[in-house]
DNA sequence: GCCCAGGAGAAGG
DNA sequence: CCTTCTCATGGG
């Protein structure tokens, strides 16, 4: 088969990469999970002995262009791990629990989409709610293995919606958000926006723009810039982040501009990757 | 019935 | 600037 390709990996974990709450359409099978991003169905598979990652369903030029990148390739994760691990017990033992969690660069507007679903919302519910979304309003399905994929549908797609058109998908009050953001996504990025086009943005700048859009607050645009613009030194705070932050190291649950200077202070410049890791502890652990 | 979920926006101080 | 209230929906 000239469709697969395996990629050297040390010490990647599928189960907490694609199910820490920072992707929302990964599906596990046996053996393997598969997933529909950038107009792409791919599956992927591990191999814990030889350490690769293998790549389903692809071309080189995809490969090269779109998965390297997205699994986050570049970022040496021994490095992030060992700088991380050394700040403090509370984040050593986070890391020790999923060290195999990597952080992926998803797509912008995917990101975006997803993360205005998340407010106030659960996870599942999230899938649920996009994967509805995804398979009512997409213009293209693709086929892989018997089953139909949904594309996240673009802004193109769900600018001419209304509130009633949305209603069936049971979003809540977040459809008027996805509208109205649709809308002047087209406007501001008439070709969808990438993170080459905001790359002159500072951190502040982006998050400023970001909080411009409809439904797009200080948590969510963190979470898109983390997850979508490789800015690794944002820091989400959610309902999550504002337990531990004040279970670990003492900060009162409204103190935010203090849990995201200490995050500045002590896990710079990958104040994001350390909030993975704590976020999917404290999740995942009954007894943290 | 209550409370919670990867919060944001609006209103009031 | 800050705090509090409201907003749909579903699961525990």
């Amino acid at each position: 088969m000239n469709n697969i390709f395996e990629i050297k990996l040390k010490n990647f974990d599928m189960d907490a990469t694609f199910e820490c709450g920072q992707a929302f359409r990964w599906v596990k099978n046996e053996n393997s999970y598969i997933n529909c991003a950038f107009n792409r169905v791919i599956e992927v598979e591990y191999n814990k002995n030889n350490e690769r990652l293998k790549i389903i369903n692809s071309n080189k030029e995809d490969i090269s262009n779109i998965w390297s990148d997205y699994f986050d390739l570049e970022n040496n994760y021994e490095e992030i791990i060992s700088y991380l691990s050394s700040k403090d017990p509370h984040i050593k033992k986070a890391i020790s629990f999923a060290s195999g969690l990597r952080i992926l660069n998803q797509d912008p507007w995917e990101t975006i989409l997803s993360f205005i679903i998340s407010q106030n919302n659960n996870i599942l519910r999230i899938k649920n709610n996009i994967e509805d979304l995804s398979k009512n309003f997409s213009f293209n399905k693709i086929e892989y293995k018997g089953k139909t994929f949904y594309p996240i549908p673009s802004p193109n797609e769900l600018r001419d919606l209304t509130i009633e058109d949305l209603k069936p998908i049971k979003l809540g009050y977040r459809d008027k958000y996805i509208i109205e953001t649709s809308k002047r996504m087209c406007e501001l990025f008439p070709n969808g926006i990438t993170r080459e086009e905001v790359s002159d943005l500072s951190n502040a700048e982006l998050e400023k723009l970001l909080t411009s859009f409809s439904g797009i607050g200080p948590k969510v645009a963190n979470c898109i810039m983390l997850f979508s613009f490789k800015r690794f030194d944002s820091f989400p705070i959610d309902t999550w982040v504002k337990k531990l932050m004040n279970h670990f190291y003492g900060f009162s649950k409204n103190d935010l501009k203090g849990m995201t200077q200490f995050a500045n202070d002590n896990f710079y410049p990958y104040g994001g990757i350390a909030q993975q890791y704590l976020f999917h502890y404290v999740r995942n652990n009954q007894s943290w």
